[in-house]
RNA sequence: GCCGCAUUCGUCUAGUGGACCAGGACGCCGCCCUCUCAAGGCGGAGACCAGGGGUUCGAAUCCCCUAUGCGGCACCA
């Protein structure tokens, strides 16, 4: 049996988006169902794009869905380093070996020149490649330009004939014409490689198993073959997963709304929701399965049942998902969940309030961050709201004002407001007496009180708010509205 | 332009020749519950399985063609 090494390869060029973080998900959950390895590798070969905090951000994100990796370049491993950058004489010495058995060659063409190749070629309406000049340079040639000393790269010699196949477990066979295949740039002039070398030397020096990545490699798995097939190195399994798109069905990007996982971080996801859709997108158990704890998806995981096409990232989706697991989540646990988002708003909102509010805020809110729009009347002195809105619908001023006064006799009994239930029965009570339904007497107790038209339960809200700040509240919405009232008839 | 991949309700998907006049979930609509908002319960609309040809007693499922969409075509990954 052969030992599963899965690994997950991103460059630091950005905060990681959710479609390669799904694939590294896949890449997770395969490591785990089948008890083998997961790697973490950064592929860092390109020193222009890469970001300062690049590495960081990837980290970060890897954890905050709690995808721990087995090796990696914080932890290390027996096939270290994990770093490409660290890996550089490496990457030269089977360059070094391809060129000796004639599958790559050195080429001389200057960036330039290569641009204008590429204009030339696409004003006659071909594709754009490279022409093959310094491939087939004589020894005498070859020769004049190590003398002069000019930069090279060193290219992969891809047969003119044939073809190339690679046996893809989720798509089966994928074949491209070799005549198809660029003459690809294996190793830059400044010495690091591409892509195209750097992998396949590392999936094969770190004994990678099974390599997945996203669809968008599948016009250059031929590069890859054919260096595998040029060491003559066993090729690993291959999966091309299915991309995550927006509602355009084009690549996530910036303008479809939140792409980095950080970012839904930051927006109040549960990494147990995120994992959930994440996995959803392009995977499925079975026809009526849709939630899943992260023990069940290792053990349910497999790659077959992984989807063919794309997937649109349906927001709202994720929403209801974020929202369940919410509700799953103990009262203790929302609270400390809940904490950062509350300082990080500047309200001094404590945990013992927190961990009171979280049963009233539960069922309410599908994100962290919702928790303090709907709870923030409780952190501050005072409540802002339109006067207005205390006169409920079918209310006046007058009705409005009755009701106040009502709760105010109702609640001032009260030394404490513990007794939620016997409160909210007497203040039904008064609402009764005063021939008004519950729903105008409490939406006018919640203006005055929360200074919103929508809240958590009002004998609850009360509790928490405490009967000082409630009281003093009430009478100060009394006197808007007596005010409101002689004005009235001063000016009608 | 060339090459490649994909195509089942709006969306995520189940489905691998008969159990499918296509099942589940999100969303949507209605009702119930209800102090607001939710949550919850119940019910409903929603897919001629991209289109057209085959193969077969029988096709969403196999084959071919077409269309559409997406992806790639760098000394980026």
């Amino acid at each position: 049996m052969l030992d599963i090494r899965v690994r997950f390869a991103p460059s630091p060029t950005g905060a990681p988006h959710v479609g390669n973080i799904r694939t590294a998900l896949f890449d997770y959950l395969w490591a785990r169902h089948t008890g083998g390895k997961f790697i973490l590798r950064i592929e860092d070969t390109d020193q222009a794009r890469e970001v300062e905090n690049g590495l960081e951000l990837i980290l970060e994100s890897l954890r905050y869905l709690g995808l721990q990796w087995d090796e990696g370049p914080d932890v290390g491993g027996a096939y270290g380093p994990y770093r490409q950058s660290e890996r550089l004489p490496l990457y030269a010495e089977h360059a070094q070996q391809l060129i000796a058995k004639g599958a790559a060659y050195y080429c001389y063409c200057t960036p330039e020149r290569l641009e204008q190749m590429r204009e030339a070629q696409h004003a006659r309406g071909e594709s754009t490649r490279y022409d093959y000049r310094c491939r087939y340079l004589s020894p005498e040639e070859r020769a004049a330009h190590e003398r002069a000393g000019d930069p090279k790269v060193v290219r992969l010699a891809v047969p003119r004939e044939g073809k190339t196949t690679l046996r893809d477990f989720i798509h089966g066979d994928l074949t491209i014409a070799n005549e198809n295949v660029d003459d690809q740039v294996l190793l830059k002039s400044d010495s690091f490689p591409t892509y195209h070398l750097a992998v396949v030397v590392d999936d094969h020096l770190m004994k990678i198993s099974h390599v997945m990545r996203g669809d968008d490699w599948v016009p250059s798995f031929p590069k890859h073959v054919l260096v595998y097939q040029a060491f003559g190195w066993e090729i690993p399994l291959h999966g091309h997963v299915p991309m995550v798109t927006g509602a355009d069905k084009k690549k996530l990007g910036k303008r479809h709304g939140s792409t980095s996982v950080t970012q839904f971080r930051d927006d109040g996801y549960l990494p147990e929701a995120m994992l959930n859709f994440l996995v959803r997108l392009g995977w499925s158990y079975d026809d009526k399965t849709e939630l899943f704890t992260r023990e069940q998806l290792i053990e349910y995981f497999t790659l077959d049942k992984i989807e063919h096409a794309p997937a649109i990232f349906d927001y709202g989706k994720l929403d209801w998902l974020n929202g369940y697991y919410i509700r799953q989540l103990s009262d203790d646990d929302l609270a400390a969940r809940m904490l950062p988002f509350f300082e990080r708003a500047r309200l001094k909102a404590d945990r013992a309030t927190l961990r009171a509010l979280a049963p009233l805020l539960k069922e309410r809110i599908k994100k962290l961050t919702e928790a303090v729009a709907w709870s923030d009347f409780l952190f501050v002195d005072d409540v802002e709201y339109d006067p207005r809105s205390l006169i409920g619908k079918g209310m006046d001023a007058a009705s409005a004002l009755a009701a106040l006064r009502a709760a105010q006799h109702v609640l001032e009994k009260y030394p404490a407001f513990d007794d939620e239930q016997k409160i909210e029965a007497e203040l039904r009570a008064a609402s009764d007496q005063l021939g008004l339904k519950p729903a105008p007497f409490f939406g006018t107790l919640r203006v005055a009180v929360t200074g919103k038209t929508v809240s958590p339960p009002l004998a609850g809200s009360l509790g928490l708010l405490g009967r000082e700040k409630t009281l003093r509240r009430i009478a100060r919405a009394v006197m808007v509205l007596e005010s409101k009232q002689s004005g009235d008839r001063v000016t009608g």
